[in-house]
RNA sequence: GUGAGUGUAGCUCAAGGGUAGAGUAUCGGUCUGUGGAACCGAAUGUUGGGGGUUCAAAUCCCCUCACUCACCCCA
C-alpha cells in the first residue's frame, strides 16, 4: 500500500521540537500585552479579493503564491498567505475602531503560499505579528520597531540585524519610481534578464536583486530617501530619533523594500546571519492607505509579521516543562486492578501518572519508568497490600522508602 | 516555475555489477519484588516507484516521485 505523506511543504510538529513551540507562544503572549496589544484570531480563508485588494494584485504573493479555491457555491475563496489584511477587514467588519482602545491587536496563526519549500520556507508556515491603527506618530513606529526586536532578544534569538528604510508615500514615491526608471533605462543593458523586466513592472524590486553585477549598479541608482516629500522626510528623521530613544542599533538600507503593496513610509526588517537565504526573521512597516483602501476610514496602520519556523531554527533547545511525573508498578498482574485505582484517584487530584497495562513484571515495569523519565515510582505488592503501604521509589537517586497509604497526601504534598 | 545534490532497516550510515550489512533503537533471555551496565539471542527491507541494459542491478542508463539546498519570492 502506498504510504500518505504530508502534503509538500507542510510538515508535523512533535516533541523535542513542540517545546521550543510552546516556549515562544507563551513569550509572545506574555511579551506584547505589555504594549497593550490584545490577540485577535481571524479565520484561515477569506475571500480572494481581500488580499488582491490588500496587498496588491501586482505582487508575487497574489499573482503565484495564493492557495485560491472554490467552495460548493462557488465563491472565491483563498487560504490566507498573510494576516494584516484580514485583521483589517475584521476590525473594519465589526467596527472595532469605535470600541476597543488603543487600537491594538496581536495574532499568531498557520498562513499559505505555494512556494517552492526549503530552508525556512514552508507552504503551511507560522506567523505572529502585531498591528497598530489609528497612530500616525513616528515614535509609535519606533516603539513597533523596538518591541519586535526586543522581543527577538528577550527569547535569546542570537546575531540579528536590524534594517530600517523609508519607502515614501503615494505623493513621493512615483516621482521617485520615475526617475529610478530613468537611471535603470540608461543602463538597461548591464542589468540581468529579470531585472530588465523589473525596470517595467516594480523598478523597486532591483534592489533586491542578488547578483554582484546589478547590486553594483543599483547603487548608483537614486535612493527613496533622497526623493521623500516634507512628510515623509520628518517623519523618517523622527523614527530614527525615537529609535535612539529606545537604544537600538540599525541599519539605514535604501535598498530595503517590501514585497507587499500597501506599506507606506516606515519600512523595517530583522535579518539573522546564521539562516541561510531566507534570513529574514520578521519585516513589517506602516501602511496608512490600506485600511481606506479596504472600505473602513481613514486611518493609518503600523506592524510587523514574524516567521516563526524561522525563528524557532535559531532558538537554542527548550527543555519540555513537565510535572513530576509517578508510574505505579504492580508486582503481579492480580495488583494491576489495584494499581489502576490508585492511579485514577492520582489523576482525579491532578498528579501526572503513568500506569503499563501490559507489563508483567516488576523488573520490566521499573526499566520502562526509567526510559520514560519517570521522577517516582510506587510499587504495590502483595506486601503493600497487606500492611496498607505504598513504597515508593526515587528513579533519580535509587531510594526507596515505605509509606503508609493514609500518609500519601502529605507525601505528595512534600515531593511533588 | 528554473537549477544542483540526495533517496538502502524506525534512526545514522556501509556495500560502486556477483548471498543487502553495521551501529543504534525495538523485542526476548541471563534476572518470576526492583531500573541506568554487560553478555546472549530475535525480528526488521518490494535498496523511493516504474522501465531498460545484463547470465546477474542497491550499483549502469532512461523516466517519475520525494526530500534538501540555491535561484526566485518573502516571514
Amino acid at each position: 500500500m502506498k504510504r500518505i505523506i504530508a502534503p509538500k511543504g507542510t510538515k508535523d510538529i512533535f516533541p523535542p521540537e513542540i517545546a521550543k513551540w510552546h516556549y515562544l507562544e507563551e513569550k509572545l503572549r506574555d511579551y506584547f500585552p505589555r504594549f497593550m496589544y490584545k490577540e485577535i484570531r481571524t479565520p484561515i480563508f477569506e475571500h480572494i479579493e481581500l488580499f488582491q485588494r490588500g496587498i496588491g494584485t501586482e505582487t508575487e504573493v497574489v499573482q503565484k503564491e495564493m492557495y485560491t479555491f472554490k467552495d460548493k457555491a462557488n465563491r472565491d475563496l483563498t487560504l490566507r498567505p498573510e494576516n494584516t489584511a484580514s485583521v483589517v477587514r475584521a476590525a473594519i467588519e465589526n467596527d472595532l475602531f469605535n470600541r476597543v482602545y488603543p487600537l491594538r491587536f496581536f495574532y499568531i496563526g498557520p498562513m499559505f503560499r505555494y512556494d517552492k519549500p526549503q530552508k525556512g520556507r514552508f507552504r503551511q508556515f507560522h506567523q505572529f505579528g502585531v498591528e497598530v491603527f489609528g497612530d500616525e506618530s513616528a515614535q509609535v513606529d519606533a516603539e513597533v520597531i523596538y518591541s519586535s526586536y526586543d522581543f527577538l532578544k528577550e527569547i535569546n534569538v542570537r546575531d540579528i540585524q536590524l534594517h530600517l528604510n523609508s519607502v515614501g508615500c503615494e505623493n513621493c514615491r512615483p516621482n521617485f519610481l520615475k526617475h529610478l526608471r530613468t537611471e535603470s533605462e540608461k543602463r538597461m543593458k548591464e542589468l540581468c534578464v529579470d531585472c530588465q523586466k523589473k525596470i517595467y513592472t516594480n523598478p523597486l524590486r532591483i534592489f533586491d536583486c542578488k547578483n554582484l553585477k546589478c547590486i553594483e549598479i543599483s547603487n548608483d541608482f537614486p535612493k527613496i530617501i533622497d526623493y521623500l516629500c516634507k512628510e515623509c522626510g520628518t517623519h523618517f528623521e523622527e523614527v530614527k530619533e525615537a529609535l535612539s530613544i529606545f537604544k537600538i542599533k540599525f541599519n539605514l538600507n535604501p535598498r530595503l523594500v517590501r514585497g507587499l503593496d500597501y506599506y507606506t513610509k516606515t519600512a523595517f526588517e530583522i535579518t539573522s546571519s546564521q539562516l541561510g537565504a531566507q534570513d529574514a526573521l520578521l519585516g513589517g512597516g506602516r501602511y496608512n492607505n490600506l485600511i481606506k483602501e479596504l472600505g473602513g476610514a481613514d486611518i493609518s496602520g503600523m506592524g510587523f509579521a514574524a516567521g516563526i519556523e524561522r525563528i524557532i531554527l535559531q532558538l537554542d533547545d527548550v527543555k519540555h516543562k513537565k510535572d513530576k511525573m509517578i508510574f505505579i508498578a504492580y508486582q503481579s498482574l492480580p495488583l494491576m486492578n489495584k494499581a489502576i485505582q490508585l492511579a485514577k484517584s492520582l489523576w482525579d487530584k491532578g498528579y501526572c501518572v503513568y500506569v503499563d497495562y501490559n507489563l508483567k513484571n516488576l523488573k520490566k515495569q521499573l526499566k520502562k519508568a526509567n526510559k520514560i523519565g519517570i521522577d517516582y515510582t510506587f510499587i504495590i505488592g502483595e506486601d503493600e497490600i497487606v500492611n496498607e503501604s505504598i513504597s515508593i521509589k526515587s528513579m533519580k537517586n535509587y531510594e526507596q522508602i515505605t509509606i503508609k497509604q493514609e500518609e500519601l497526601d502529605k507525601w505528595l504534598i512534600n515531593n511533588i
